[in-house]
DNA sequence: AATTGGCACTCAGTGTATTGGAGTGCTAAT
DNA sequence: ATTAGCACTCCAATACACTGAGTGCCAATT
């Protein structure tokens, strides 16, 4: 406490930040020395000790052993980060192969997987990016296919070219040609607006006054109901490259790995973490245990939501070792977010 | 080769099958003396170990190092499996979740999934379950939506009440109504025919004399032909439980399981070696090396094809070390084979 | 007061030697 | 044909010394 009166100031920052750098492309905890070197302050070893006990003292960086060097913890990372890091410009090459990558799709499932598999590769860690919400989708057609038992196969499309199917259980039977006229009815007059809104409009209707309406158009309400109601939308990711984590020395202790790889399989923890990032715009860090999630200890996650139309409809990330080249990450990210928005907007799309 | 003469007498295999059966149970080199109290033929373990001399020298069990015990090999898990294994019967509270499980489904795919699901939880392995062949698969409904640019979004339903979907791209633009029609046509001909029948017969009236048909029919045979036209069928499978595989002291080398989960997301491999198991009825068993496909060297894969109505449609299978309890997983993966083609057989679906 | 050099200390990692135990192969005896 | 006995091999564990990197602290220097 005794030199805790000059905590952070210009300098040690200015060290935290070259063993910060140092380590993340090393791997080996970083010395006196090479830091003394290594940083353009021309300070002994010996000074750097004294700052490098202050900052340890901050909780800011860590020693695996006593004669270790030391090494970043989460909130020095999260220092680093915020405050010290000196963002790259994006390589050329990267910019051109996302652009090349993320043009000509078929429709937004095709562009998102080819998102998840270019920041995969061009980072060698795991891509995620999630389907664009639903609630911002417009409905196109919608069609009702009779099953069994007083079951309802429906199928719509959205504005995206993506096609949806749900089977919903009806109060009663219904033949092909009621369904299709029920089908027809939906489509005149809810096309072209988006499934909240036709949400919304199904429950005003079925609240409102139904005098005015026949008990065919009635049913196709109700059907609309059942489709659109909430619970249907089970948001999903596409995840890419997750092998590339295996290679990584600080995630090999086969129990985290499984733990991690359970928490890609079921979905949910990633989803809820997703959707923390959705929230807010622009790239958001989560740096080892900050995410909350076990899983995801010795991990971090880059983030950065995309927009259609200046709007939020969905997040991308990428998730790797908290030893990342934080840098080159950030901008990457964010720049993929930006042309990922700019692909999916859909002023190419049909009148 | 003094003793090349008694190969393979009835002792031999007896204590082969002993050691395989320890060794399964242990995971550790059996050695003679453990085999000689092990087996009931109360032999010394010195006469274990010349008939161990043999069975090495024939390739059937071999020792990691001078002072350990054996281990079998490949040929001598075939060995084992082919003809001295004796199957387990399943156990009934396994027998009772497999059939609690796989009932009360609403559609293939959700049936698809539980099994696969299943089998990685009652085997504490990885289940793999592939698709119903899509050539067994009986068109229900097709329809066509226009998209911009001469393409158009093509739906079609199955009898398993699956949907799917393929955007296809025409010699010239079509309106909304006009594809409605098309639809209707093909509809009208078609539904309740399998997809290989639709297919053949697409080509055969797009070969024949064509002045019968009016413009229209032509175009919606057309159509119908762009949709089914072959490299259509991407088969494709379940997995579940991958993770469970991270547990095995056997294949915990960080590349090993890197190849093993680079195959699982490419998907190939596996379903290349899933085809080959479709051609054959019943169990079929690879053990490691066996398949061909070096990332699951170290891997045995177990697998049936199951049969709706008598006919082949699909394969399943569970994924784990070499080091695997045969005796029980056999008849289990048999019985999932069947109660699985037999909750698949359409007898409740839709006249 | 800040910086530095010097020094003792700690600790992971490595190499070497030793030992015990498990298991084998071979041979001679039964 | 089977077995007991024995020499041999190899792994695994243990102990020990040694090195090198790095630290903390103190006293000297600026």
């Amino acid at each position: 406490m005794r030199k805790g009166t000059r905590n952070l100031n210009e300098r040690s920052l200015q060290l935290l930040k070259t063993l910060v750098e140092r380590y993340i492309s090393d791997g080996q905890p970083v010395g006196s020395r090479v830091l003394s070197t290594d940083s353009a302050l021309n300070l002994s070893p010996a000074t750097i000790r004294n700052v490098m006990a202050d900052l340890e003292e901050l909780g800011l960086i860590h020693s695996p052993h006593t004669s270790a060097g030391r090494v970043p913890t989460v909130s020095g990372y999260r220092l680093f980060v915020d405050s010290l890091l000196t963002v790259k410009p994006l390589d050329t090459k990267e910019l051109a192969r996302l652009y090349e990558g993320l043009s000509e799709k078929e429709n937004a499932g095709t562009m998102i997987e080819a998102a998840s598999r270019l920041i995969a590769d061009l980072t060698k860690m795991a891509g995620v990016v999630t389907l664009p919400r639903r609630e911002l989708v417009c409905l196109r057609h919608i069609e009702f296919l009779p099953l069994s038992h007083k079951r309802v196969l429906v199928i719509f499309v959205t504005n995206e070219q993506e096609v949806h199917n749900k089977v919903i259980h009806t109060d009663k039977a219904f033949g092909a040609s009621e369904l299709q006229q029920a089908g027809a009815y939906l489509n005149s007059i809810y096309c072209g607006h988006s499934l909240t809104a036709v949400r919304a409009a199904v429950l005003n209707e079925l609240q409102a006054d139904q005098e005015r309406m026949n008990q065919a158009m009635l049913d196709a309400i109700k059907m609309a109901q059942l489709t659109f109601e909430s619970g249907n939308e089970k948001d999903d990711y596409v995840l890419a490259g997750e092998t590339n984590l295996m290679g990584f020395s600080e995630l090999s202790d086969r129990n985290h790995l499984k733990k991690l790889f359970e928490a890609f399989s079921q979905k949910q923890d990633v989803i809820h973490l997703l959707d923390q990032s959705m929230k807010a715009e622009g790239v958001q860090i989560f740096i080892g245990e900050e995410s909350g999630y076990q899983a995801f200890d010795h991990c971090s996650l880059v983030t950065s939501s995309y927009s259609v139309n200046d709007e939020v409809v969905g997040v991308l990330g990428v998730i790797g070792p908290t030893r990342m080249a934080y840098e080159k990450i950030i901008p990457f990210i964010d720049v993929t977010a930006k042309l990922l928005g700019a692909a999916l907007n859909p002023k190419t799309s049909t009148p």
